[in-house]
Formats: structure tokens, sequence, C-alpha cells
DNA sequence: ACAAGGAATGTAAGCGCTTACATTATCTCT
DNA sequence: AGAGATAATGTAAGCGCTTACATTCCTTGT
């Protein structure tokens, strides 16, 4: 196998279509690229070409040798949930409109993992990130800088932050919804979050339930938190921790849907009546939310816009230094039948 | 910009670090690729002055020239719903296991966008394709011989295929389940599924049904068939059209969890009690199965294991002409509430 | 009819890596 | 101690593409 392989069954390269157009490389790359600058009979004869060889270009070259991929990538802690599906879904779209593919990697929400893939999505070439959350090693906004690859961070509104943040305010968010809560008389509140450490999202929202109560001036001490992994499973395990200790609470407030969802199926196994014994409350405000029995109290996310509005702001900053856009959306108390008056 | 920028600046090289680290190219390359043909000291040599540059391999240049990227791609239905989530992951992990990456595509159920994720996916380098469904044009697999990447097509099994299939039975998982609808007594059957049209996996399924029905004497035309993306909210619109015919059924089978559950609370909404008024069944068993009230009958289909034997059939195959794997998984009944006997 | 200018195409130098092959250093055995 | 084998490293030829620059071809104006 090294005489007779001159042509034969290799797959076909740029130079195979030339040869066969009988024109030069630099035509059928131009032919490919910017169309325009080809006149229209050599066009079809390179394109004839193509169809005949069934020629595909090879990805890896033309990234290295035009030193652009046009591709986007995106890091997310988890595809296992709708979570950040309906966001990706946006954002994916709004690049799709700009010929830009989208290249999707989980995290597990774990940090090292994600650095990681950090490295893999930029040697792969992409020519910028959607990164969730903000908070993380400066290092790796360091690597990425220096790499000249333009970030956004999503889920998050910081306008402080050294890189572009589209998102919304966590600590808010949730303060408005514990205020809710607090205002139909719960005083014995526990929450089950996402482990807060390295994640700022999970920890704003712990906060928001913290500064609620202390302007309510429940003791801080009184909120029983539960760390979990996001999963519903998880939020049924924790729930029924949370039920066997010595001072039940009155409402269960949920880091996202998917906790709070699980904590509604096992409190509902416990013979318990949500929200008449026991009231819960989500965060995000995905489908789950809505068919859930009882329908559940939740924040609402504007999350397809929030994915666009990423897309928009890391297309403007490829090829660009820096970019400072920071863009803000509202979330909205989404009330439904979880939540209840609490009366003793 | 010319003279000076001999060094500063650029994102440092493989030839840089051999620069610094005083050998040559191929010492530094084999140092990262197999840094056992290496002597120790000249590695630490060479690891010192990647940690030093804070150098990262360019992977476009490195699949350019090594014709290797140990990265498989799979391109999937959807990530809009969970029903892929777990067998994914499993594939994911398995892979990662043996040092290769996952690249996931979604075509969102369509044909021809499926058709340039392959193309995509092959251009990138991708050493082998993960596809869910085996039925698709032929020129797919054609293209996919001639470029010499190998293929796998899950979520589904037959004998027959010209690819290696790991999946299950889509046909007899649920004539199963339509025997023990009909053996419950029930007799005014609908159905809501996916687009048959090019959809493997949910044309076995209405087969299955209707195999079942006339099994047990009843006319196939009986069966009300509603054809709907997936989704939640569109389980609850063809549930609500179903309502509203002339003879309404005793019990929806539903092409998979996500219209089941969507078809219970819209159910629900009408006032419906399920499963005494309706029953309703799904397909996948996946979480929201279990919480969803009344919690739903449905097939169980094993998608870790599925994902995790995916994998390894892929990962024999790269650099392998052809491959023959063929692996049935079984599914079993997953009895809950949702489905209850019919009683005139 | 011819020069100037622009449009279309060709030439060839890389992009950053891997790897076959050549070279040099090191070890083993008699 | 020296031959021969083996291990470590170096040299350099690509991998398949893009693109700056050179060349050729066709317009257009006078």
């Amino acid at each position: 196998m090294n005489i007779g392989d001159t042509n034969k069954d290799r797959t076909p390269t740029l130079a195979d279509v030339a040869r066969f157009a009988g024109v030069s490389t630099a035509t059928v790359s131009r032919c490919l690229n910017s169309p325009d600058r080809v006149i229209e009979e050599t066009r079809n004869k390179v394109l004839k070409a193509v169809r005949e060889l069934g020629y595909a270009p090879n990805f890896n070259a033309r990234a290295l040798a035009a030193k652009r991929t046009n591709t986007i990538g995106a890091i997310i802690p988890t595809m296992e949930n709708a979570i950040f599906a309906r966001g990706l879904q946006a954002f994916q779209e709004e690049l799709g409109r700009n010929g830009t593919t989208l290249l999707v990697a989980s995290s597990s929400y774990q940090t090292d993992l994600e650095e990681e893939q950090i490295r893999t999505l930029v040697s792969r070439g992409a020519d910028g990130l959607l990164l969730i959350g903000y908070r993380r090693d400066p290092k790796v906004y360091e690597f990425l800088h220096r790499q000249g690859v333009p970030v956004v961070a999503a889920w998050v509104f910081d306008p402080d932050a050294d890189v572009p943040t589209v998102g919304f305010d966590n600590f808010l968010a949730m303060k408005m919804l514990a205020e809710k809560v607090i205002s139909l008389g719960h005083r014995r509140i526990a929450t089950i979050t996402a482990a807060t450490q390295g994640n700022d999202r999970a920890s704003e929202r712990l906060r928001g339930i913290l500064a609620a109560m202390t302007e309510a001036g429940i003791p801080e001490n009184d909120l029983s938190i539960i760390e979990t992994t996001y999963g519903i499973d998880e939020g049924g395990v924790a729930l029924e921790k949370l039920m066997t200790q010595q001072i039940r609470p009155s409402v269960v407030m949920c880091g996202n849907d998917v906790l709070a969802v699980g904590a509604i199926a096992k409190a509902k196994e416990l013979g318990l009546n949500v929200p008449a014994d026991l009231s819960v409350t989500g965060f995000d405000d995905i489908e789950i939310a809505k068919i859930s029995s009882p329908p559940l109290t939740t924040v609402h996310v504007p999350h397809r816009r929030m994915g666009k509005e990423a897309a928009r702001a890391l297309l403007n900053m490829v090829g660009t230094t820096g970019g400072r856009t920071k863009i803000l959306l509202e979330t909205t108390l989404q009330i439904r039948e979880s939540l209840a008056q609490h009366t003793d």
C-alpha cells in the first residue's frame, strides 16, 4: 500500500478538487469562502468538481490556516436537567443566524473540570466562550485574555466584573421571593441549595434569603441550610433530612426548580400536604414548574432573552479587544400554588 | 507591527517551548504525547518550559498532523428534555475513561439538519459518530463509509442494519405495554407520538401498539393518532385535541414520558381524574415519570447501559474497518399509577 | 489602437503540529 | 576495550487549507 495508492480511496482534498476542475487551489478556496470573488463560469466548474468528488473541507486545516473557526464554545454546569437548555437553545439559534457554530461542554459543577474544558475549547480554537457565572480563579481570565479569547459570563449580572456579564441579579431575585414568603407569615424557613462553594448564583441566592430574613428581624441562624447536588432525587433526600430535624420548617425555599419538584414529590410521599403543611418554592421557572402538583411558586428567569443577548455580546467581541457589555435582565415572581399563607 | 513582534504577545507554540527548553520540536511533541519515550531530565526541562510559557497545544494543528482527534461526535435529536441526557452522560463517561472527548450536536428532529451536523462533525475530524436511530438516507452511510468514519446507531436494535446498533426493540417494548393496557380492559386507545416520518423509534413504537390491538381483535382504525413535536406543552395540546373528539379514549399511550407528563397535566386541568377517568402511559422512564402525579406507567429503558455499550462499540471501531457489533438491551414494564383497569 | 487600471486567477509561503528516518549517545557482552 | 544493539534526540517533510503577492486577462478611455 505505497505505490498503488496515488489517489485511490483517500478522502478528496482541496488540491484534488483543483486538479479535477483545472484551476488552482486558491480559486477553489475562494469559491468556497468568498464566491463573489470568482467568476461564475469558474465557480460552476469548481462546484461541480466538489459535488462529483464528494469533497468536504477539512475543518482543522482551515482553522489552522485562517486562525478563525467561526465557533463559539459554551461550558454549562450540567446537561442533565433543563435549567440551561432553553437559554442555550436561544444562544445557539442566535449564533446560527450569524453562521457560527456552538460547541458545548459540561462541567458537572466542578471547578477543575471547567478549567480543563476551557483549555480544551480554547485549544480547539473557539473564537469566544460563554461561561455560566462570574466568580472563578482570576488565572482563568488571565489565561483567556492572554490567548485573546473573549468571554461572556451569563446567568449573573455584575457591574464590577472584568468581563461582560449578561444575566440577572440572583441576590435580589431570591430576596424578593423570600420577602414574599415572609410576608405570608413564614418564620421557620429552610433552604435546599446547590453547593455554594465556587458557585456565585447559588451563594447570591442564599444571601438573598438571609438578607430578607434580617430585614424582617428573623435571626439568620434560624435558616436551615442543606447543600446538595442538583437533581430531583437529591431534592427529595434533602427534604427528608429537613423534616426529621427538631424544628420543622414551614417553608422550603429551593435553589432551583429541579430540587423543588423533588422536594414536593418527597413531601407528598411523606404524607405531607403541600402547601397546607409545607410550602415549597423554586427558582428558574422551567417547564416542570408548571406541571408539578401543586404547581410551583418560583422566580421566572428570561432564559431565552439571556441566551440571545449573550450570543450578541459575544459575537460583537470576536476579533475585538475587550468589550464592556453588561446586560441586566429582570426576573419576576411567578406565584403558583406551592406557596401558601402560614398559620400556626 | 512587523519588525518588533518577533516573539512578543503571540500565544506560544511548540517551537517556542522547544527553543526555551533547548531541545527540538520533536522532543517536545514526544514529551506531551508519549512521555516515556523521553528521558526524565529532558522531560522536566520541557515541562518546565511549558509551564513557564503557559503553552497550550493547538488542537487543530495536532489533528491535522496526526489525522486523529481523540474525539467522538454524537448527534441527538434534542437537548431540550432529559430523554437523551442520561444515556449521553454514560456515553461521555465511558469515552472519558479512554481519553476521548465528546462533541455533541442536536438536530431538532430534522433530517436535513442532522445531515449537516454529520458533515460538520466529520469535517471537524471526529474519529467516530453516535447517531440516534438507524433509518436514514443510505447516502449518509455511504458518505461516512467513504470518509472512513465509524458509526454506531443507538436507541434502536436492528440485526439487519449495515452499521452496529446498540439499543432495544422499540416495537416489542411498546407492544408489551399495549398488551398490558388491553388486558386491563381498554379498547378505546389513543396515542400521542412524535412525527413518525423519518423516525424509526417512533414508528416502531406505533407499530407495536397496532400489533397488540390486532392480536386482541381490535380494529387498527380504532386507534386515534396524534403526531406532535416532543415537549410538555405539546403533550397537553395533543391531549386536549384527543378529548374533544367524538369518541373519547379511555387510555392515551404516549411516545415518551415528556408527552405523557404534559398530557396528564392537561387532563387534570380539564377536570379529568387520572387514572379513574383516563389512563396515560409513557416511554423511557426518565426522572419526571416518578414524580408525576399520578406516577407514570411507562417502559423502562436502560439508558446508562446503552450509552456505555455504545461508547465501547465505537471505541473498538476507531481505526478499524467496519465492525458488526449488535447489542440488544432489555426493556421492562414500569407499572405505576397512571394506568388503571378500565370499567365502563 | 494602446496604455492604464481593475478583475480574475495563480504561486507559494506558511499555520502549528506529528512522525519517519537519520543521527548521536549509552549500554551490554565478550 | 570495542563491536553491536538499543535508547534518546534531532531533522525535515508533510497534514490540508488560506492568503499576500505576482501574474494574466479583460475593460475602458482617449
